[in-house]
DNA sequence: GTCTATACGGGGATAGAC
DNA sequence: GTCTATCCCCGTATAGAC
């Protein structure tokens, strides 16, 4: 990986999560990461190429955090961190996590990404395990309003810039469950 | 109202709709509404007036929806209310609807427009009213939850395509409260 | 009110020099 | 590996005839 690869990708992130796929065109991406329009072509083929490549960086960096908390032994504090991973997601790697919201509007590019990710598969398995050691009764479906959930609280988080009332809405969810 | 800017409304709703704002070119609405493209800029000026002719029109066709919410008494069916809602709007104004989740991730379109639009501002005014007849301890915080809760619900039921998970969430939903 | 023709810029992508 | 120059299409928008 040379150094303007890497600066193309690191630069395709950012305008991807920020401002959509659709409207980030690889001319702005090439001027902001101070390489040739063509360069971009060279190396990932054409812009879904592009794209393709940022995503998998996006699993890469993803993996670690899912791992720490299927490390978790606690059933009940493994649901807290499910909870808490959106918020420091959007701490710590607020670009790979935006784009996964934000690539779901994007007409052009393929949909189903984030479902079919591994990461996102592994995070739904360990908290369908969860509620079944805490005894739920449908496990399955408290999961699925749990995504619903923070599904809504990562659209909050990235289109709401009031960071008082996302914190205070996070310890709302927490102190649910 | 001429028939033609009535049929360029309708086609631009449901292009904006479906495919975005961004994604959708004024040649396509031209081409689907069977009239030349000069037509839509005669009538709307231009692409953000067409479409902030299309969302007038949306909010025009929301209201009495929020109408009949009000009008009921009891506030736990008025909680439920507002929960089958985004259900029935999905069912009977489908294209409303959506644009109202697509148009937030459309980055060339002024953002806040859900957030200020009046029926909206109503709606979470009823809600939390409500949480308070009902004693609930802290009113405005789980009026924020139940609109994550939507929020996170309405994209699900635009993005995947499965009836019976959907009405399945809905009903799990209503079961909370 | 409506259409046709056209202007102009920017989009993704390629060729070829270095 | 990288840059410059260039291609062609499609985007929004306008002018002017009917």
């Amino acid at each position: 990986m040379t150094e303007k690869k890497e600066l193309i990708l690191e630069t395709a992130l950012r305008l991807f999560a920020d401002e959509g796929f659709d409207t980030t065109s690889t001319s702005k991406i090439a001027r902001e990461a101070g390489v040739s329009e063509g360069l971009i072509f060279r190396h990932f083929l054409n812009k879904e190429g592009l794209m393709d490549a940022v995503l998998d960086l996006c699993e890469v960096r993803m993996n670690p955090h899912i791992e720490a908390i299927a490390e978790e032994i606690d059933p009940r504090k493994r649901i807290q961190k499910i909870i808490d991973l959106t918020y420091t997601l959007y701490q710590e790697e607020r670009e790979f996590w935006q784009l996964q919201f934000t690539i779901k509007w994007q007409s052009s590019y393929k949909q189903d990404h984030k479902k079919n990710a591994p990461y996102y598969q592994k995070l739904m398995k360990i908290g369908v395990d969860s509620f079944r050691e805490l005894k739920y009764y449908e496990p399955e479906k408290e999961l699925a309003l749990l995504s619903l959930l923070m599904e809504g609280f990562g659209t909050m988080m990235i289109k709401t810039s009031d960071p008082t009332s996302i914190e205070s809405s996070l310890e709302f969810i927490k102190s649910k469950y």
